[in-house]
DNA sequence: TTGTGTTTTACGACCTC
DNA sequence: GAGGTCGTAAAACACAA
């Protein structure tokens, strides 16, 4: 396809002309025209190919950070799953909770209802009948007061 | 030895300042 | 226009079968 390709033999750097690129680019990723021109002389290759792998060298640099970020987000999300599991565990703890006070309320109504014809006084009747109701809810209350802030959350931190 | 996967080198196209 | 990134081809290399 490309004959001016496969006439450019790729050649490799030698190790000690690595260690002195790398040593350069770790004091700056950015190639000006002086610093590449001695770098050239000093490696004793064309400026063009200091220049190509000060590009690549950057482009895997970047590729490195992104996979490492990756794996950051990665961790980051798990947590976030997890921690949406036990809530939902929770939820689903509460919701139940909740319908057996319900059913509680609604049967003590029920049996009260049938017997209140029966008795006259209607004062004390009623000031009992509040303060028996408040009794499941105390105990929902109380149990509810269990579930403070969890070690999740601070997974967006 | 050779088939295959990975890394390195080199370049064109496009973008930004 | 010089120098950057991005995508990709191809050479160089590593290594199992």
């Amino acid at each position: 396809m490309d004959s001016f390709r496969s006439q450019t033999r790729k050649k490799r750097l030698t190790p000690n002309q690595l260690m002195l690129l790398e040593t350069n680019f770790n004091f700056d990723s950015k190639l000006d025209p002086g610093r590449k021109s001695q770098l050239a002389l000093q490696l004793g290759v064309p400026p063009r190919q200091v220049a190509t792998w000060y590009q690549n060298r950057r482009a895997r640099d970047k590729n490195q950070s992104l996979e490492i970020d990756h794996k950051i987000l990665q961790l980051r999300l798990e947590n976030i799953l997890s921690h949406n599991a036990k809530l939902q565990e929770e939820v689903a703890r509460l919701k139940d909770k909740l319908n057996k006070v319900q059913e509680m309320l609604q049967t003590f109504n029920s049996s009260f209802s049938s017997s209140s014809d029966e008795v006259g006084s209607t004062n004390l009747i009623h000031s009992s009948k509040n303060h028996l109701d408040m009794e499941p809810y105390a105990s929902f209350i109380r149990d509810a007061g269990q579930f403070g802030p969890t070690e999740g959350d601070d997974l967006f931190a």
